[in-house]
RNA sequence: GGGCGAGUGCCGGAGUGGCCAAUCGGGGCAGACUGUAAAUCUGCUGGCUAACGCCUUCGGGGGUUCGAAUCCCUCCUCGCCCA
């Protein structure tokens, strides 16, 4: 077997282990064969956020090192609900829910597949699809007293009280902890026993604040293999193993994933490509390097060429601009990408009245709208301030009048005044006027 | 059940009969500068008005007074202490 992997030397070097069992016996394992990894993601909403690209970043690694990587749905876990990293009991979502989630998920992920088998190949890897498999699938199957007596009897109570996670809801009187919630991580180390036995999966992978219940999903299958056979020591009872990254972090302190407008979603309905392009381009110097590193599949070498070339000139913000790109690519695709960087360069010169209408509506497709009487425009015409008022862009006519008394508003990328009235002929295409305050802020006006 | 204390604008926190739309700080928004960054400086931060000014706000309701966030009654909520 001739496989390249260099996955762990490609993680470690990214700074994407944090912690690893016996990483000699994964790095032997990964290099003499293809393996199987997983991750798993929740799917309590229809789009996962940017703070579960990593582990989808992981997975697509994972496989341009020609390896199969697998990624479980958490369908039945997501009934369930994580308590790690979780003040308060979490509200159960029923199964017709998640199921819709979960298609979401993977429809908002195709691209990025796609990204990395284009990188496989680039690489002359043989390619492994990557599976997406949702656990309610079996653990829907599971019976209750089937799981006590299977399950069950390998899990010490008192070393899941002693966890972390379950110590904190425990000595908080107010938000204690259902039953329920405890026994998530037994689901969750179920997973990977199933995974294990079933798909032949010898490696999972996950955040830090993962890495109890992935150890404990490595016990188990260690427990298995010695219940099932005398010889617990046999080579394939022992190749279970873990790996988690750090949590990313930012280095002003701030939340990662937060953009002033809320979270940033990996769905484009949610976040479009140009707000998920314009969230990179706005990473801090500081961040820049590590996020290249974790979120583009770039050779780390080219990373520190780049960044030596921002160093000499931080102003031009290459290392921002080449995350963006990259980012974007990978997640909505080079069209996409394309477009957001149009947009970008339309709406922070200002100048949108030359835009087509159509180029026009898909860049500002992210912008607030309301809808108008076009004969308010006719004759004298329509006073902004009270147009501005109607908008997202001022919320009373005398914040209205502020905002134009600064000089922060402008129609269609020309600065306004306080008297100014809108007529028809400001009318873009004949149907809609761009309103924009501040650098960044832009709102839609339609006229019928 | 008893005693004490507190509830103010997005948040923290002043104000204890008129000069209070309410000091100040944080946050937010905008302008200048800049790299669509950071830092810094400036302005704004209940609503209406071109403006004088007017209207609605200080836990809810009621009252005293020419006049209340400020005094009284009552209700609600929260914190602390004692049973």
């Amino acid at each position: 077997m001739t496989t390249t992997s260099g996955f762990l030397l490609d993680m470690t070097r990214r700074g994407l282990v944090q912690d690893c069992t016996d990483s000699a016996a994964l790095d032997t394992h990964l290099n003499t064969g293809t393996r199987k990894a997983y991750a798993g993601f929740d799917p309590t909403a229809d789009s996962l956020t940017i703070g579960n690209l990593v582990g989808v970043m992981a997975l697509a690694r994972f496989q341009i090192a020609g390896h199969q990587p697998v990624a479980l749905m958490g369908g039945g876990t997501g009934l369930i609900g994580d308590p790690s990293g979780k003040s308060a009991e979490r509200t159960l979502l029923d199964e017709d829910e998640v199921r819709a989630n979960v298609v979401s998920i993977e429809e908002s992920l195709a691209n990025v597949w796609d990204a990395a088998a284009r990188e496989a190949d680039q690489a002359k890897v043989k390619k492994h699809d990557l599976v997406t498999v949702n656990n309610i699938d079996w653990l829907g199957k599971l019976g209750y007293l089937e799981a006590l007596r299977d399950i069950g009897k390998f899990f010490s109570v008192n070393q899941m009280m002693a966890r972390d996670s379950v110590k904190d809801r425990l000595h908080n009187r107010e938000q204690g902890i259902s039953y329920t919630e405890f026994s998530y991580m037994i689901l969750q180390a179920y997973d990977y026993a199933y995974l294990h036995k079933a798909c032949g999966v010898t490696l999972q992978m996950g955040g830090s604040d993962q890495w109890g219940n992935i150890v404990s999903g490595a016990d188990l299958i260690r427990r298995f293999n010695a219940a099932e056979s005398a010889d617990a020591d046999s080579p394939h009872a022992l190749n279970a193993f873990g790996l988690t990254w750090p949590l990313i972090t930012k280095a002003d302190g701030g939340k990662f994933g937060k953009s002033e407008s809320g979270a940033v979603w990996l769905s484009a309905h949610r976040t479009s490509a140009y707000a998920y392009y314009q969230f990179w381009l706005n990473a801090a110097d500081a961040d820049v390097e590590r996020f290249l590193k974790v979120f583009t599949f770039l050779p780390v070498i080219e990373i520190s060429a780049i960044m030596t070339r921002h160093g000499a000139n931080p102003g031009a913000r290459e290392a921002q601009r080449t995350l963006a790109q990259h980012a974007t690519d990978i997640l909505h695709g080079h069209d996409a990408r394309a477009h957001a960087e149009a947009a970008a360069a339309a709406l922070f010169s200002g100048d949108v009245t030359r835009l087509s209408l159509g180029t026009l509506l898909e860049v500002l497709s992210s912008a607030p709208s309301t809808n108008h009487d076009r004969q308010q425009l006719a004759g004298d015409g329509l006073s902004l301030i009270d147009l501005l008022a109607q908008t997202s862009l001022a919320k009373s006519k005398t914040e209205a009048r502020q905002f134009l008394t600064d000089g922060s508003v402008s129609i269609n990328g020309t600065k306004a005044t306080l008297t100014d009235r809108l007529g028809l002929n400001h009318l873009l295409h004949d149907q809609i006027i761009a309103l924009r305050r501040g650098k960044k802020n832009w709102h839609v006006t339609r006229w019928a």
